[in-house]
DNA sequence: CTGTTAGCGCGTTCAT
DNA sequence: ATGAACGCGCTAACAG
């Protein structure tokens, strides 16, 4: 098995100097004259060279990886957001190494630890952050570990971490929700709330109960459960049997639960928006062909992947931004005569 | 800024040689004392090391990175494969270093050189080959480089590269689909057959009128496009403009494109499958909850992420295996009476 | 069991 | 403009 050409190969070849055929062949300021360069490149085709990145790496103390670490690649909320890191990441010449965690806070330090032990020039960390704080503490030690070596680093999600992040706004997001769905007419709500640990789900129940509270509209009723489609199908299940005719709209605070409420809801022969309007959370664009075509509220999600990966290369610390979120009013709510 | 600790700084510490800190950093096969064993470890813990992945790599020259290459991780059925790819790697301690091309052969052909610069220890590519015999001979090309220096590489997709392959069986698939349909009583045909240039899409057409030929059916009606929901969508518009009533059934290539034709045939108040049947192809889990759900040909997404892993990484060549499709009826095509 | 030392492939002063 | 030599952080003989 004949090993990769080394720029010393190339260097033999061509008949100069390791450190000119580095010159030529890695950008380097530094002129080399027109006749050793064209050999230098002609050697290097011959042989087939490239250059060996981790050696690269090592000897310039910098490599040119973003670590990118989402929950669940075949969601398509980070799908979306994955997306947009990795073309972004490709602009500033970077390749993207990803993890995913599974919404597993354990996994998430151990993924950050790797790709600092890779020594990735930044990482972008996607996704809502646990309620814990234990466990949120220990993910910003070790990001602080990394940031404590001149790793940069970057958030989407809840600003608990210290470091420069793209919010999106869940709480206002879904106040005005609540506030579009009164308007319609809505008295009686009930919200698919999600897992009590994910901050995202709290802070979608959070903003969309004020809305209805500072409307002096009646509390919601809370249903919780996963943050999945198979979540929404059963928590849809559950309100129909506990709370079967008080409601007239129910919010799911993901698209991914509300299609599986959609789903129960048919099942169960309840008619949508006929008896029961439906909401819900992200304008996932896979999603928006769905029949009743679901009212929702719009995240940026590759703005918001962009965005990250542009605070994660910036060059100073630029706090936190908001990503804001839109209602879309769609076929899925009707208002109530 | 403080550097990252290095070994020597563990060894210097912990006052042992730099060898006996690596033995007991990473694993080696030696065995090291227990009173030094743990000096070394609690020298690592107080000074946070790590160790240094692209130094280690060199070293060793072996890497723990695995690349992907798909074409969208927006699509889902990329999504779908990455994701199993990922967790696949996991299971073998490889992280994953993706790149996406959006179809574009010349961008596939960099990622690889990328990768083999990267010295990644295999590659996985999903996704439909180019039709283009000059292409994919670049492409195999930088393939067989990488192979030629003890690289690993696997493929998902139409076995043209010479590597091991899992080929999604497009053509049975389709052909399968085809005599489903007969047998619901369908004779007028028309197929969203996507771009001229991608094998996959090809594939599936192919299948498809072979089936229906096999039949003694006649011809489907044929529409080129591109392989996206808004492909489908248009297609589907030419479809009626064209082809307004002899069709009693449509074949779009994969289920995004059978979205936007949906979409299409509901917004021009033709009923499916009341007045046309609908058929897609991928059976992609998110797209399950549609109205009327999508008759589709399942191929093991997942499956075939993790499969491809295990090729790309496996000892010896394994060839080509197929992924068996099957046919999934469902509310979008109906019987003829 | 433990330490010494020579690379792994490349970048970068420092001379020339 | 070009070359010689050292260092990046770690592994792997080899010696003891």
């Amino acid at each position: 098995m004949p090993r990769d050409a080394t720029l010393e190969d190339v260097a033999r070849q061509a008949g100069v100097s390791l450190a000119t055929a580095s010159r030529v062949l890695n950008g380097s300021t530094r002129q080399v004259g027109r006749a050793l360069r064209d050999r230098v490149e002609q050697a290097a085709a011959e042989l087939g060279y490239t250059t060996n990145r981790a050696a690269q790496a090592l000897a310039r103390s910098a490599s040119d990886i973003l670590g990118l670490v989402v929950h669940d690649l075949s969601d398509p909320y980070f799908a979306e957001v994955a997306n947009a890191v990795v073309r972004a990441a490709g602009r500033h010449g970077l390749s993207v190494m990803v993890g995913t965690t599974f919404r597993d806070p354990e996994a998430e330090i151990g993924y950050v630890a790797t790709l600092r032990a890779q020594r990735v020039r930044a990482i972008v960390l996607a996704g809502s952050r646990s309620a814990d704080p234990e466990v949120t503490a220990r993910l910003r030690a070790e990001i602080d570990r990394f940031q404590g070596t001149g790793g940069r680093a970057a958030l989407i999600g809840q600003d608990l971490l210290g470091v420069d992040t793209v919010v999106p706004d869940n709480h206002a997001g879904s106040r005005e929700l609540a506030e579009a769905l009164a308007r319609l007419g809505h008295t009686r709500f009930a919200v698919l709330t999600g897992p009590p640990g994910l901050l995202t789900a709290a802070d979608r129940t959070a903003g969309f109960a004020e809305g209805l509270a500072s409307l002096g509209l009646p509390a919601p009723v809370l249903i919780p459960g996963p943050f999945d489609r198979d979540g929404g199908h059963a928590a849809a299940r559950e309100l129909l049997a506990a709370h079967g005719t008080e409601v007239t709209c129910v919010f799911a605070v993901n698209d991914v639960m509300a299609v599986g409420a959609l789903a129960a809801l048919r099942g169960a022969g309840v008619d949508v928006p006929g008896r029961i309007s439906v909401a819900g959370f992200d304008d996932i664009p896979t999603l928006r062909d769905l029949t009743p075509a679901l009212t929702t509220v719009r995240l940026p999600l590759a703005e918001m992947g962009t965005r990250a990966v542009e605070l994660a290369l910036g060059a100073d610390p630029a706090g936190a931004e908001a990503a804001r979120a839109r209602v879309v009013l769609r076929e899925s709510t009707r208002a109530l005569t």
